[in-house]
DNA sequence: CAGAATTTCAGTTGCGCACCTCAAAAATTG
DNA sequence: CAATTTTTGAGGTGCGCAACTGAAATTCTG
């Protein structure tokens, strides 16, 4: 703007436009610029023209916190979350509980329910058993018919659904709030592949369960990009840890006996624990590049140590707000900017640990 | 808590409690009520405990819709961002936008003034200057002597200053919204390091300039990294690019005609379309490890095409959103949740692009 | 053209809170 | 005990908007 490339002159008049303004310099009365505004009906056609080019005209933009108070409408959303769970879950929970605790101040309420998540018909019971009351339901999907079935019949009953962490793509779910795993896969599988320069030998994968979408979409996209990309390297067929430690543990152990060629681990589930123990006790920690997912104090360690390479990460908090903010804001019919929404798939390194 | 794992009953009650059930239940006036929670004296001990427990045991949560209408208080931010600039800068004044147009709802208005930030005389200029009446400043410093006392001026007269992107440590500034410099430098010499294997050879690192804080100490850190963990790699003096794609490509083509061993490249700033350019047209573009800074249009594409390895990025609408809760936050005396406004030090690669 | 049906509009209320005033009550002091 | 100070109550106002009520203006009908 200015000459020097400098602007620091007195700012505009920081006094917004109200409906009050917009009404007399429109010419009609409050009751009829609600009426433009809100979009009803039964105003005419020049009317409208006249209210909207004052609205225009003085920037007029309606203050969303006297809004809210006089619609004084509240909300209630559903967490649906796993019972007991690991690390990742329990910082979810906890996400989300401070989540509540901010929309709280925002007339919206969140109830978390605890249900055994994998087991697809305690969860599609819960679903289907839950109150009409709530105006929303955040869950941490199965893809499996029964649970598809239900969030169907919520989305039905007018009920907004988004699915948490993990998707339900075939449903009629609102949205989801998690990272694009085959992606997240993918991702592992570059930073395997260049970690490993062009040695060859063998890469494990362990999942949780490969039943679990998210675990098996990781595991193919880390497929994909390792046999196409770095053909030295030879996959294992992914191994199912059931995102157990001790598990976990006896499978790494036996890896590293029968694989003295092996050279990595993608672990794209929990159970990171049982591949730590396993990895040091071997004294191969060093020289075996391993890869896991989710930012946990064991896991962090694992980094710092260096028995960890690389922490393919989703952020909690971010997903519990953004499932908060998503649901807010449909209920409320306002808008949403897809980008703040987006989740990252966060790579952790020693040196960008947050 | 239920059974069978699951819990959907009813929900608890969606009312709020209200500032009147709390005096009805505390057995006081609402205004007595009201001088509690609001901190102003006048009020027994004892009534101030009673008002607290019954506060405590509805659960009372002021409306913060309400709260702030009838507060009716305002805020004016200015935000001194660069003239001209590179893509980082011209993403940063877009979302400082958005910012602008959301905080329009929350009662905060945002004055865009650019000035030439590099400029310690300028941008220190620009500062003493600004009018009275802001409440907020978020500004690109210069860690330079004359900004610093401009900044600290400011804080003086009650101005809340935040640094964006980069820092003035020194000053008395309220808060830094950017990434960890230093850090995001180690970050990308552990990728360097990595990526290169074991391999011998040469590494070089440009910068815009080595007077801009932020590029200082990327370019420290990735030394600092470099040198005590992958000795095989010589890193060569820092050349500066002054942020310019031609003079970039310069120093480019001149790097990869002296040093036939150079094995990596770190650009800690921007002219990354010289960088690009003087790589493939050398046909070294895919033996050579670029790291760069900043997921622009431009990085992208090389990204995604290979020549580009990897990009150390900082999110310029996490920033811009921080600084206005920051800002807004501190204004009205309310608390912020330090890991919200956290800026990570994000790694992109070919897979994990948002 | 009267009367009914419809469209268009103005006026009013209240959301929950902050902030203010003034007077009454209670506690403290000499 | 009276005089003084401290604490509390009652009440009001207004923030900017949504939503409702009822009346006036317009159009339609026979």
């Amino acid at each position: 703007m200015g000459g020097a490339g400098v602007t620091a002159g007195a700012p505009t008049a920081p006094v917004r436009a109200t409906l009050e303004d917009v009404a007399r310099t429109a010419g009609v009365s409050l009751a009829t610029v609600d009426r433009v505004i809100n979009r009803r009906e039964g105003v005419r056609a020049k009317t409208v023209a006249r209210v909207e080019a004052a609205v225009a005209k003085l920037g007029y933009r309606a203050d969303v916190a006297a809004a809210r108070l006089a619609r004084g409408q509240s909300f209630r959303f559903a967490f649906v979350l796993p019972t007991g769970g690991n690390s990742f879950m329990t910082h979810l929970t906890e996400q989300v509980r401070h989540t509540a605790d901010w929309l709280a101040g925002q007339r919206g309420f969140i109830d978390i329910l605890h249900v055994d998540v994998f087991d697809p018909d305690l969860l599609a019971g819960a679903l289907e058993t839950l109150s009409p009351a709530y105006h929303g339901v955040a869950v941490i999907a199965l893809d499996h018919p029964r649970v598809r079935a239900a969030i169907d019949d919520l989305t039905t009953r007018g009920v907004a659904v988004v699915t948490l962490v993990s998707d339900a793509p075939s449903s009629r779910r609102l949205h989801y709030v998690g990272i694009d795993n085959p992606a997240a896969g993918r991702t592992a599988a570059t930073l395997m592949g260049r970690y490993l320069g062009g040695r060859e030998g063998t890469v494990a994968v362990i999942a949780g369960s490969l039943a679990l979408r998210d675990h098996a979409e990781r595991q193919f996209g880390f497929h994909q990009i390792l046999s196409s990309e770095y053909p030295q390297l030879r996959a294992l067929p992914p191994l199912e840890g059931r995102d157990d430690s001790a598990r976990t543990r006896e499978l790494t152990a036996a890896l590293l006996v029968r694989h003295p060629d092996l050279r990595g681990i993608y672990c794209c589930g929990a159970g990171n624990r049982g591949i730590a123990d396993a990895l040091e006790a071997s004294g191969r920690a060093r020289e075996v590049v391993w890869i896991t997912h989710e930012l946990t104090d064991h896991t962090r360690r694992f980094l710092v140590r260096g028995t960890c390479d690389a922490i393919i990460n989703q952020d909690p908090g971010h997903e519990a707000r953004s499932a908060a903010r998503v649901l807010l804001a449909h209920c409320a019919g306002e808008p949403i900017s897809p980008d703040q929404e987006r989740i990252r798939i966060d790579i952790f390194l020693r040196d960008n640990l947050p």
